[in-house]
DNA sequence: ACCTAGGTGATAATTATTACCATCTAGTTA
DNA sequence: TAACTAGATGGTAATAATTATCACCTAGGT
């Protein structure tokens, strides 16, 4: 089996592609294309990261100074509703969103909760011809790493060896 | 690839066990053996849901009625630290805990939030021969099956069908 | 140009978690 | 066994993410 992390470069395209067809997804879903919903799905595709509600409120406020807080929240969870977006919360205290909708998965961070996506075909598969297990219907599944990243490895090993000395 | 929910009459030696290395593991992670996280360890690991900390809480005070919720916090997350507990917190807003560190992987219901655990080999040795990717050293892994228990399926074409009759 | 269901902004309320600090105790040492 | 101390606990205040509320607004249909 192989792991491979995401090509950034394909999210130009695929932003694109996603926020052409936002509206007609709206209504699809029976939701009013709004300049706030518009306004967020933009950042969030942007988004190299799994950014938090705050960040993205901070984001988009550059454009919609009037926009709320609770607009952002409330259209974040609406965007997971109709499948515009994921939620990523393992291991995190707060909720982090995904703007690529595409089956994947996650390398994260445990120290710094820095999330890194990440493509494994394989596990992709998983799901194909078992439509349930026990009395749970499946609907779809993500592979969680919980990892450290290079930065938080130094910092690790600078304290603990900090500590030798004191 | 193979599904298999995870077998609830090996929960009882399982339990036993941990029990019993308990203290020692506590000595080993540099933690003091107090009867606060005894009386914690004992209800994780009894418990066959993944019980959110104020469900532990308020079990572990039926026996310890002076015990206080931020050790109850606080001791779930140093469980988590030496290993002896993990966090579930896919999906989820609030954190939940589960007693069994062996690998294994999580089915949830994503509307009752409802978490059970289930084997799949293949996937636990994903990691192996696999040390880092990027800039990430991977640590460990979980696969999180998202799904609808029978219970909420049927809530849900009922209110469906309500609808369409009024 | 209306109409209205649904969306938004502003803010209050809720709630999980963490911080703080005085007191206590597990586990080590003399 | 008594004394010591780093670390643990209880009680409570503080923090911070999320949700609820509600008056007003607007997207999208008629």
């Amino acid at each position: 089996m192989e792991l491979q992390l995401v090509n950034e470069r394909r999210r130009g395209p695929y932003a694109a592609k996603r926020l052409s067809e936002f509206a007609e997804r709206c209504r699809k879903g029976g939701l009013a294309v709004t300049p706030q919903r518009l306004a967020i799905i933009k950042v969030l595709l942007d988004s190299g990261d799994h950014p938090r509600a705050d960040a993205i409120f901070a984001a988009v406020r550059l454009q919609h100074p009037h926009i709320s807080l609770a607009t952002v929240h409330r259209t974040l969870e609406t965007l997971c509703d109709i499948g515009e977006a994921r939620k990523v919360t393992l291991l995190h205290d707060v909720a982090r969103y995904d703007g690529n909708v595409e089956p994947h998965h996650h390398v994260l961070c445990v120290r710094c909760k820095r999330v890194h996506d990440i493509e494994i075909p394989e596990v992709d598969k998983l799901l194909e011809g078992t439509p349930s297990l026990g009395e749970f219907s499946l609907l779809r599944c993500s592979l969680e790493i919980a990892a450290l990243c290079k930065r938080c490895q130094l910092a690790e090993k600078r304290r603990r060896a900090q500590r030798h000395t004191t």
